[in-house]
DNA sequence: CGGAAGATCCACT
DNA sequence: GTGGATCTTCCGA
């Protein structure tokens, strides 16, 4: 990969300070960068959800709630926000917005562009990878690129572990549906704030049908 | 201070 | 398709 590569030029600062809806679809098809003991692993990302915040009942901001935990949600956007679901898994966000407001959106899926062997590592899985076995699913991804609560407030323009612009995608090749495992939501629940690269073998299950 | 719930994953049936 | 693993966070008492 060439340091001159315009793939793995960082986004822009303001690129964060718009409303989780509308990164989440943008970050498609973006690359995510680990550097870790001297090598370079990337994730093309294929799978986001966004979360609005105070407004959204999924949210861990929901109702304005801010505590040490969500503390980081409320940070200026571009940082990431990661935190432990069911006491096992990591989960990575990028916050976004401006200062005070909540947003953020989910990596929930992403392809290996360069390091899979290190990704099947991390993993530790007993059989080999198919499909989606790599990163197929947001504690699958933070486990194959080694990222923790550690990162939690990262500036996600700056090693070891960034954002970059990838290859994006055309709004043509995004569905988008509702969200996974927030069925306690209420009305929320049914938003359709999951996005996902059409047709990618990737992104993890169930699959969406919806176009956008 | 206790308890319940959770933006999940894996192995096995 | 099911159950078990495993623990932080938060709220109510």
């Amino acid at each position: 990969m060439s340091a001159t590569d315009p793939r793995f030029k960082t986004l822009e600062e303001s690129y964060y300070l718009r409303p989780a809806e509308e990164v989440a679809a943008d970050l498609l098809g973006r690359f995510l960068v680990r550097r870790i003991r001297g090598r370079e692993l990337v994730l093309r990302i294929v799978e986001t959800e966004a979360y609005l915040g105070a407004r959204d009942r999924a949210s861990h901001a929901w109702g304005g709630r801010r505590t040490r935990r969500t503390e980081t949600l409320f940070r200026r956007g571009g940082c990431a926000y990661v935190y432990l679901i069911y006491g096992i898994h990591n989960c990575l966000n990028v916050v976004t917005g401006i200062a005070g407001e909540a947003g953020a959106v989910l990596l929930r899926a992403g392809e290996a562009v360069q390091g899979a062997e290190s990704m099947q590592r991390h993993r530790k899985l007993v059989r080999t990878p198919g499909s989606g076995d790599l990163a197929g699913g947001p504690g699958k991804l933070c486990q194959a690129l080694a990222v923790t609560r550690k990162h939690d407030a990262h500036l996600l323009s700056r090693p070891p572990l960034l954002v970059t612009r990838g290859e994006p995608v055309s709004t043509a090749d995004v569905v988008r549906g509702p969200r996974v495992g927030i069925g306690y939501a209420g009305a929320a629940a049914g938003w359709p704030l999951r996005f996902a690269i059409r047709g990618n073998a990737h992104v993890s299950r169930p699959r969406l049908k919806t176009a956008g």
